[in-house]
DNA sequence: ACCTGAACACCGTTCAAGT
DNA sequence: ACCTGAACACCGTTCAAGT
């Protein structure tokens, strides 16, 4: 950190990096544009170049939070030919793992405007989120081991209780039980619910 | 609002119910005290007589919050002696229907850090939500209609689901079907999992 | 007891000017 | 193309002083 020249390099990379790593650690309330551009030893206006506004630069984080949810989950998917139970709870838990493990990152995922002019690429990004869990059902429909219905109305059924754990899990809303456990409650139901008529 | 006196008379009050309606009407960022000091024409230090600080309203505003939830939810509830799944479905609705009519403040009461120091009276607010559910199960398992264990774990199952599809629908995540037919389907799918083996 | 009004140390954002 | 540095209009918070 002695001399730093005049361009910094990769300044968008950095202010993402350092971002991230201020919201797993202090929260979203302790983001600030201007001490990360001192932090990383530029001026004040200096990340407008790459984020027009504080907001462009949340909604990048939270573009990257559902890649990096895409791709922990599909590792978990990639458990293909299992049993759906196997698979179910495989997905569960890579989900779970990753939300508790930065639930900053998630509250900004799923508080961002998905709807009116937000960022396309992170729309589809809570797409791609949302077809792997379209993905699991089908394979469960095909292999007989998951009711029949259209396989969105299904998934629902299987993201939302777990959208729903963590967030509780994650709020720390005093529930009555030890979070490993509820977990594997939640699972269970799930699992129950899916199962063929 | 001719000629104020030197006293508000409950600026209090007027405060918080100003707030909650910022809150609603504009999301969680555009809350400020001093905007709020000015609205109600008084200086921007008088909030702090009753609110030490901001997140001592935004406290208040969730103590609040989880209050009208439990009596929400207590007139569903209040459907004794009905059979377990009428009741799960007046209870869910009655949830539902308050989270999505004011999702910035559900996003507040759950966003709070019930843990540490938190305001004492905002944990039992939210412990008096869980009991709820505890109840909805006790009674649902006293009428063998819903399946045995510790009804703590069983109401988590029942939570669960409730509360990560207001966030999901909240969230505008695009989900490829309607809200309304999402809430059956996930009703439903609660009331198998919790049927008796 | 309750509020004023000024001060302090911060923000996000803008924009001429530098390299 | 990328960044500086100063400016603008805001914040939350503090605190002597007023009523």
């Amino acid at each position: 950190m002695e001399k730093r020249p005049y361009h910094h390099g990769d300044l968008r990379a950095a202010l993402l990096a350092r971002a991230g790593q201020t919201l797993r650690e202090r929260g979203a309330g302790a983001l600030s544009l201007r001490e990360l551009a001192r932090d990383l030893g530029v001026s004040p206006g200096a990340p407008r170049r790459h984020f027009a506004t504080k907001q462009a630069l949340l909604d990048a984080l939270a573009l990257d939070g559902f890649e990096r949810l895409v791709e922990a989950t599909a590792a978990a998917q990639s458990s293909a030919g299992r049993p759906f139970p196997e698979r179910l709870d495989a997905m569960a838990r890579a989900y779970v793992g990753f939300s508790l493990s930065d639930p900053a990152l998630v509250g900004l995922m799923f508080s961002a405007k998905h709807s009116p002019e937000a960022s396309q690429g992170l729309r589809e990004a809570a797409l791609r989120w949302v077809d792997q869990g379209l993905a699991l059902i089908r394979d469960g429909q095909s292999r007989g081991e998951v009711r029949e219905g259209p396989p969105d109305r299904v998934a629902l059924t299987v993201l939302a209780p777990l959208h729903g754990y963590t967030g509780l899990a994650s709020s720390g809303v005093p529930l009555p039980q030890t979070p490993d456990q509820g977990l594997d409650d939640v699972i269970a139901a799930i699992a129950r619910a899916c199962a063929p008529a």
